[in-house]
DNA sequence: CCAAAAGTGTTCTATGTACACCCATGC
DNA sequence: GCATGGGTGTACATAGAACACTTTTGG
């Protein structure tokens, strides 16, 4: 390629690639992040966002869909690349690029957080600790992202089990996008639309049995998109 | 850092990294973008997207920013992050990492397309020559972004000059959009939105002369995105 | 029978869409 | 004076928002 990666003979002679994964989940009505704590020395006390293997043979994507399945026994969940920071500021001595990925896993599947090296945590997105280098605006974008898709796009689902109540969905969609929704609206508007149907099962609770419901993986919700101009 | 980037001692010694750009513009009421001439002998006769140096000292973006000037002539050019593509299979000899960025310029500046080593011509987007490896993949991705950011961010002003009349914007949002637009609407909704103020200027031609009007960069353009779900 | 969560329709308002004619200039 | 593109308003249809009570279960 006639693309010269970098300037072969100076002193930033190589630049370290990574795979960073930032892993979404709910659990006790909270939005909860996957983070690793920080081994060296100089970070101690720190935490980061995931780092995957690159696998020479595999494509990024499936490099970070492998390493969140070793973090979460889960394989099949959402994922999609998020943004690649490569700002020589973030580490002065050695430019470091990071491809990031974003993935969602169901509430409820907290499974075994850790496997590779080192421990990992569930964080609630209030509540976080301190974290390593740009890792914390990293982490504010791919809630910016979520947020943002979760209008106009089916992401939602991507977050519950497979069957869930219509209070569930509806908690999901107020607890991410952090306003209260009207429940008659809300269920029309989500009935209406096609996407989800019952199933013959109810959750039993306290007060009246829920109609659960599942997502229609062949429902083609569309994205009828207001625009800003006509 | 503990994420490895490159498992030491194995074939795959060595990972190219490069920066690639998507730059479009407006001209002959047509969508252009601009490609670089193949030098080497394999893919001779093939166009590819430019290639951009990595500056060891500026962030990727900057970089890309700086080959955008050095292709057009221009700076202050809205430049996005697209994607960063890094599939083993585009170059299975040596694994190849182009982060692409994106680049709007405005219509009736196609300054010195060239300048940087090789040739380097406009085409319009229907009439696209032979490109080499992904990239005609990446141009189709960089247009679907072009066109899905037009309906519900204020970017159609980027291919536009500074000052312009109210039929050229629609009709670069009918060529991007590929549908006719009413014309009265698309005027009471783009005045009443606030974004655009006349200028003093008019634009003589045939017939009446048309109202110049100009971006107004203070405009704080709301976008009300009917939701896919309330 | 009481607490707790599930479930259900209607009215009003705002927004989007469809549509046809007169106006100012250059030749 | 005519050809060319610029400029303007209204009526109808659709979608969104606000709003309160009844139902079913467990304890």
């Amino acid at each position: 390629m006639e693309a010269l990666n970098l300037p072969k003979d100076q002193s930033l002679a190589r630049i370290d690639l990574e795979i960073r994964v930032v892993v979404f989940t709910l659990h006790g009505s909270q939005l909860q992040v996957l983070l690793s704590e920080a081994e060296d020395s100089q970070t101690e006390g720190r935490w980061s966002l995931p780092a995957a293997q690159i696998n020479p043979h595999s494509s990024l994507e499936t490099s970070a869909a492998e390493c969140v399945e070793m973090l979460t026994g889960l394989s099949e969940v959402y994922l999609e690349q998020l943004y690649t920071y490569g700002d020589p500021s973030r580490r002065p001595e050695q430019r470091l690029i990071s491809v990031v990925y974003f993935a969602l896993i169901p509430a409820f599947s907290l499974a075994h957080p850790g496997c590779g090296s080192g421990k990992t945590a569930w964080f609630s997105i209030d509540a976080l600790p301190k974290l390593v280098m740009d890792h914390v605006e990293i982490l504010k974008y791919a809630l910016r992202r979520l947020r943002y898709k979760l209008e106009y796009t089916a992401i939602g689902f991507e977050l519950l089990p497979e069957a869930f109540t219509l209070s569930e969905l509806q908690h999901t969609y107020e607890l991410i996008l952090g306003e209260k929704l009207d429940k008659r609206n809300f269920r029309r508007r989500i009935l209406e639309a096609g996407i989800i149907e019952a199933t013959d099962a109810r959750r039993m609770g306290e007060g009246r049995p829920a109609q659960l419901y599942r997502y229609r993986a062949d429902a083609v919700a569309e994205v009828k998109a207001r625009r800003l101009f006509p």
